[in-house]
DNA sequence: TTTTTTATTAATCATTTGTTTAATTCAATT
DNA sequence: AATTGAATTAAACAAATGATTAATAAAAAA
C-alpha cells in the first residue's frame, strides 16, 4: 500500500509541505517548491506528475495524520472518557504547537477537496470508544442527553480554534509567541475540566 | 471618513468580496472579479490601484464588520453576562448562516495582514463590558477565576470553529447542508448554558 | 565493457495574470 | 454648441507560472 519515496521525492515533499502549509496551495509556485528543495524544477513534474498531485499526496498524508492522532485515543481500549479528554487535549496541542500552519491549512484546504479526502472519517469517530462511552454515561443518567456531536465538536473547538484564531488573540492580550504557547498549556489542563462541565447533568 | 463608493466601485468591490471569501486572494483573478462583476477589466485599476489594494479594502470591512457584530453586544449597558452570551450565540450563528465562507476567510488571510487591520480590536473586547460582568463574577465568588482570555475565546470556538470544520461535520453525520445548519441552530440556545456551567464554580 | 534504463539539467513553450496604454464614449460645464 | 474632464473600452505588455522537451549524466543490467 505505502509507496517507497526516493531521496529526491522526499526533499520535494517536504518543502512542498512545508510551503503549502504556510501559503496554501494557490500562493505556492512550483518554483518556489525547487528552490525550497533545491532539486531541478523539472523533477517536481517528473515525480509528481503535476502541482495538483503533488498537493493532494501531501493534503490526503496531512490530513490523515491530524485524523490519527485524535482516532488512536478515542478508539482505546483500556482508558476512560476523562483520561482519552485529557490525552487528546494534550496530545493536539503539543502537535500544533510544532506545527502552527497545520490546522488553518487542514480547514482551509478542505472546503476545495471534500469527499475524497473526508473518507478516511468514515465512522472513526462518531463510532469511536469515547462516542459509546459518552453514550453510556448518558444511559447511567451522569451525562446530559445530546447528539455526541456537539460532544466531539466541542473537543475539537476547545482544542484547536484557538490556534487558528492566535493572530486575534496574541493582538487582544498584547502576547509574544511565547505567551500563546503558555496560554495553550494551561488549557491542556483546563479544556477535559470544561467539557466534563459541559456534559455533566 | 467614510468613502462614498460609485455605482462602479460597488459592483466591483461586491463581486470581490464573494470571490475573495469564496477562494482567498492567490485563487481570486482580476479577469474572475472583472466577469463577475461584468465591469471592464482596466476599471479595477482605475478605481483601486491594485487587486492588493482592493483586497486590502475588503478585508479591513470584512474583518470590522466580523468584530463589531461582536463587540456591540459585549458593551451592552443594559443586559446581563447571561444575555450578552445568548445574543451573541444568536447572532452570530444567524450571521454565518448567511455567510458561510466568512469565518474561514477572516482566520486565514489575517494571518498574512496581521498588524494594520487588527488595530481595530486594541481594548474592544478585552476592556468590554462582558469581562466587567464576569470579574465582578469572580469577586462575588460565583465564577471561577481564570485568565478571561480563556472566557472570550471559548465562546468564539464554540460558535466559530464547527463552521470552519463544517465540511468534517457534514460528512461524519452524513449531514446535508439544512441539517448541519440545523444543528447550529441548536446550538445558539446550548453554547450560552455551556459557557455559563464552564464559568461556574 | 557495453547497453539500457533512470535521474537530472537547462532551455523553452504556452498560458495566465496583474497592470498599463491609448483611443473612445459619456457627462458635466462653459 | 464647444470644451473639458471623467468613465469606459479593447488591445497590449511584461512578468510569472505550470509544464514539457531534448540533451546529458549517472546508475543498473547485460
Amino acid at each position: 500500500m505505502k509507496k517507497e519515496y526516493s531521496d529526491t521525492e522526499i526533499k520535494i515533499k517536504t518543502a512542498a509541505k512545508s510551503l503549502f502549509l504556510e501559503k496554501g496551495y494557490s500562493a505556492t509556485t512550483t518554483r518556489d517548491i525547487s528552490k525550497e528543495s533545491d532539486i531541478n524544477l523539472a523533477l517536481l513534474n517528473y515525480y509528481f506528475t503535476s502541482k495538483k498531485k503533488l498537493f493532494e499526496i501531501i493534503m490526503l498524508e496531512t490530513f490523515y495524520d491530524f485524523i490519527s492522532k485524535m482516532v488512536e485515543v478515542y478508539n482505546d481500549e483500556k482508558s476512560t472518557l476523562e483520561e482519552k479528554l485529557r490525552l487528546t487535549s494534550s496530545k493536539y496541542i503539543d502537535m500544533i504547537i510544532v506545527e502552527p500552519h497545520l490546522p488553518t491549512f487542514v480547514v482551509n484546504e478542505l472546503k476545495n477537496n471534500p469527499s475524497s479526502i473526508l473518507k478516511i472519517l468514515k465512522g472513526q469517530i462518531m463510532e469511536s470508544k469515547l462516542v459509546d462511552q459518552y453514550n453510556d454515561g448518558v444511559k447511567k443518567g451522569i451525562y446530559k442527553r445530546i447528539d455526541p456531536i456537539h460532544f466531539v465538536t466541542n473537543i475539537l473547538s476547545l482544542i484547536v480554534f484557538p490556534f487558528i484564531s492566535s493572530p486575534i488573540i496574541i493582538k487582544m492580550k498584547k502576547f509574544s509567541r511565547k505567551e500563546f504557547n503558555e496560554m495553550m498549556y494551561e488549557r491542556k489542563k483546563l479544556i477535559p475540566e470544561w467539557i466534563l462541565q459541559m456534559i455533566k447533568k
